[in-house]
DNA sequence: TGTGAATGTGAATTCGTATTCACAATAAGC
DNA sequence: GCTTATTGTGAATACGAATTCACATTCACA
């Protein structure tokens, strides 16, 4: 019945392991992520796992890296897909709904008491990674700012976190109800009010997105 | 050196260990917490706890009902303090905000991967708290619209939970940042913008909240 | 095809921590 | 003051989980 797990190289388990690791976080937290569970979802016994990584704790790294990507990866998506700021913020809302959806993981890990509570380095280490999100964000907004499209009176760090907030609290009730609250839906609804807000009073009331472009100044 | 504790009440106790072990939460998270340290505390022995809880999942009932009345008792004191409802929004922000600031331990608990991933009942009770919470909000906010201070094309619903974001990405980084970021001064900026935003547009840009009575129509 | 390095395995070890229990001290009621 | 229920104490127990290690297998390379 037992078969010996196949022989991989280290590179590829490391990746293996990370995913289930991210994968096992989403389905039961990650104060439940244990070597036994994460060996076993991998297809391997657990001493196996110190193969490819000296500790839980680099494990742990990885998944954070992981995770790093997925959201500067978003961030660099909807830069690419448009240059609208506004569009380019509905956009990055959207994606970053459906990467939390689908990777449930994520926001159990940045929200989990290991990350506040564990190694200084760690902390700093997620600290890091929000704030260059953060940033980018801001980034995003300070543009759309000089291009006349975005309220100057509002100072671009603020909008970010705003920003964040937008669907922070719903993330978490979604966590809460067992996925019955509906983030994408609220996420619109919200968009629509903070996008109103964002906007020089100049335009008018409800520019259709797809009609703003820059040339409107 | 060493002296035998006092023999205190049992209510009393439960009260003291309740307490301690938000302090400790908020010290060093919910993951850290233990019988030991808790009971240390407390001042006294590890097996004194059980003399008042049947287990440390009862301690941690007893802290979701601190924070639950801290939450309420706050609601209740702004609905209190002005019938305005921005004025109640307003001052419920900087309250939940100080409350935060307090007591660490309350954003630490509730965002706690125990909580997501504990038990399903301690979930779900952590997830009524948190709707009760926002539903007292919408209901501040739809007193407001049917007052014709806020606009009535809001949905209470999502603009309560938009409300929680105003401070909620805020406190994680707070958090995070070992209590650099100045959440108070973010949820100020923030509260601006999201008042302007839920105003009635017919009123003034910036009517003073002082002399924004229910008198205007 | 043979050989060594890389990878997998199961048992053993260690550690932290929740919980239990028999016993001691204390407070409250008579 | 005496008795008894209540509360505190220290040792013992139990259990889960991380990590280590000696040994087995397999892959890559010559």
């Amino acid at each position: 019945m037992k078969r010996r797990a196949q022989k991989i190289k280290t590179e590829i388990r490391q990746e293996q392991i990370a995913r289930a690791a991210l994968v096992l976080i989403a389905r039961r937290g990650l104060n439940h992520l244990n070597i036994g569970a994460l060996s076993r979802e991998v297809g391997v016994v657990p001493s196996a796992i110190y193969r490819h990584y000296p500790g839980k704790d680099r494990v742990l790294e990885s998944v954070l890296d992981l995770i790093s990507r997925s959201l500067l990866t978003n961030i660099e998506a909807v830069c690419q897909a448009t240059p609208d700021a506004l569009e380019r913020l509905h956009l990055l809302l959207m994606r970053h709904v459906q990467l939390v959806r689908h990777h449930a993981g994520i926001p159990r890990v940045l929200f989990s008491e290991q990350i506040f509570a564990g190694s200084a380095r760690r902390k700093q280490r997620v600290h890091q990674t929000l704030q260059g999100y953060l940033q980018k964000i801001a980034r995003i907004i300070a543009e759309g700012r000089d291009q006349g499209q975005i309220r100057a009176d509002i100072a671009p760090d603020t909008a970010a976190v705003m920003f964040l907030g937008l669907v922070q609290p719903a993330i978490i009730l979604w966590l809460m109800s067992n996925g019955t609250f509906d983030v994408a839906g609220h996420a619109e609804r919200a968009w629509c009010l903070f996008r109103e807000m964002l906007e020089t009073p100049g335009g008018r009331s409800r520019p259709d997105a797809r009609t703003a472009k820059k040339a409107k100044r």
